[in-house]
DNA sequence: GGCAACTACTTGACACGTCAACTATCGACC
DNA sequence: GGTCGATAGTTGACGTGTCAAGTAGTTGCC
């Protein structure tokens, strides 16, 4: 090893943001063959769990953990792929309703299977157990932290 | 919970991703009170690691794991704030030599300690062998994809 | 020497994520 | 009913990560 750790949190925190990156680039590899990034498969997924009520730009914020402005401009080029319409709340015109299309649910549909053998592949260097006891371990950083 | 995770491998990598950005907000908030970013910060611990040869721009660049323009740039923004100075190599003069100047020695300095607490911190919801457990389930996903 | 292939880096373009500031709307209270 | 504060969303600006294309310099081979 080049770097010695400084201490068992830094090696801890450094190895988080690492492998979250090969987990991303991996997926994003297999969306880009699809013309379609991660994060906004990401929402697509979210809306198509929402089902036909649809969510208003802060439920999808919330969910996504990220700013509020992330989204808008997200749903934006969601919408000009045809894959999202937005529509103004009538009962309180401040809320915007996004809801995914047609061609999103189409999308989503043909992504499914895909993704589903991404996630088993990525994580496929530890064993069910093994993958069990590393998403507790993660569940109780963030539990930590809430 | 809302959502039921279609496999464990699906549970997991949306745990390391989520995991990563908890980390990453809370890195970067205490960078914040500095006035530097995380990924700022990242580079000039690695150039203080190089020591007074310094380091070409490909070398960071493997050491981040990430693409060389990104590396450019930012050693733009780290040039004009005066912690980073950079130089043609004269044997070879494609090569971009990067090193910390005195004052990015000291704001290293300035942050080695909060850094290392904040590491800490962020993972104290881990004893220390929970945190080697995760460490190592960490890098054999990472090592199963190399 | 001269050309071709390669390497190191830079630039342009675009998708995010985030902060700050702004607009529109709602609700409550006088 | 009108004003004030809160809420939902948008826009502008900036740092960052990535791809594609371009430039400068090196190496190898004739």
């Amino acid at each position: 090893m080049r770097r010695p750790f400084s201490s068992v949190g830094q090696e801890a925190t450094l190895g988080v943001m690492r492998t979250a990156d090969v987990v991303r680039r991996y997926l994003g590899a297999i969306l880009a063959s699809y013309c379609i990034t991660l994060p906004q498969y990401n929402v697509l997924r979210i809306l198509r769990g929402a089902g036909p009520t649809g969510l208003s730009v802060t439920d999808v914020q919330e969910r996504l953990i990220e700013c509020s402005p992330g989204v808008t401009r997200m749903m934006d080029r969601l919408e000009s792929r045809g894959w999202v319409r937005r529509e103004r709340q009538t009962d309180d015109r401040r809320v915007v309703l996004c809801f995914l299309t047609e061609s999103g649910h189409e999308l989503t549909d043909e992504l499914r299977a895909p993704i589903d053998e991404a996630d088993t592949a990525v994580m496929a260097g530890l064993n069910e157990r093994e993958q069990r006891q590393l998403i507790e371990l993660m569940d109780r950083v963030r539990a930590h932290h809430a």
